[in-house]
DNA sequence: TTATATTTAGAGTTTTTTATCTAAATATCT
DNA sequence: AGATATTTAGATAAAAAACTCTAAATATAA
């Protein structure tokens, strides 16, 4: 559905958004060590979500990267825009350039439908809407418990 | 969501569906004409689909290609498996591996109900399926009217 | 002010996807 | 048999995505 640099940019959001505090930043190598992904590669796509607006970094010893703003006002569809764009949100299918409400395709309106529901998911789920789902389970977000990555 | 390559195998077989007969293939040079395909490169997606025993092909004067089977009974989850696989309706919507119901990311259920709800229109909408969404609409198809793409 | 730790930037590589070109195999028709 | 029309196959190329490496900028702290 989406691209690996979406994924990836998810995940650090994810991650960030759990691992900063008020005067803590989360550093690019903790990131990419914990969650898998190669560092310089991770490293573009945090600065992609840093021009838009999404983190904050800072350089230097303590350096690193933070929200830019409260997680419960950044959607999880923030940051695939920022990244992939909306653009799958709007095409058919089936892949038809032409399809649309006037000229659909065999399968127009339930994919829509379909796609509409991705789209209010991404949008309404924010960065801190993880306690339901991820409390239950374990340990999605790398090693020991979820709220504490260290045990 | 699909890769180009699916999606021009989508489009080719609703094409071969509405324009072989009992006595004529449909070539591959009108498939790629009428459907904006490069030639050669929709050459490589149906052999894929020959393989797949989703089509048919012939070779010579009056040779092309025809559907395997009855249209109601190849379902656009065959073509999509044939050339994207099923992975995508079994991969979490944030990119973790480990992501599964003992140990959800934050989306999990949500997205494992939307994927469910697209697996199952491309299960069950098969290439005879046409009749109900396109004939309200004119022409996705191409130029002409849908049932007759001559006109 | 020097050493250190971090992000930023840009060039370069590899892999995958998409696309093109040419020749071979094969079937039909005259 | 020979000419023609088609798919098949393989080599190649171009573009995009994924990944790597090195150096520069910048902030901290001793």
């Amino acid at each position: 559905m989406f691209s690996a640099s979406c994924h990836y940019g998810l995940q650090a959001m994810f991650y960030i958004a759990l691992h900063s505090a008020q005067d803590k930043n989360v550093e690019l190598s903790e990131i990419a060590e914990t969650q898998n992904i190669p560092k310089h590669f991770l490293s573009k796509i945090l600065q992609l979500l840093v021009k838009n607006k999404l983190l904050i970094s800072m350089r230097g010893p303590n350096g690193g990267f933070r929200l830019s703003r409260d997680p419960e006002k950044i959607c999880l569809l923030d940051v695939v825009e920022a990244i992939d764009g909306l653009d799958i949100f709007n095409q058919c299918g089936i892949g038809f350039r032409e399809c649309d409400d006037t000229s659909p395709c065999p399968i127009h309106e339930e994919y829509k439908n379909s796609r509409e529901t991705v789209f209010n998911l991404f949008k309404n789920k924010t960065l801190c809407g993880l306690a339901g789902d991820v409390q239950k389970g374990a340990n999605i977000m790398g090693h020991g418990n979820i709220m504490n990555p260290n045990v």
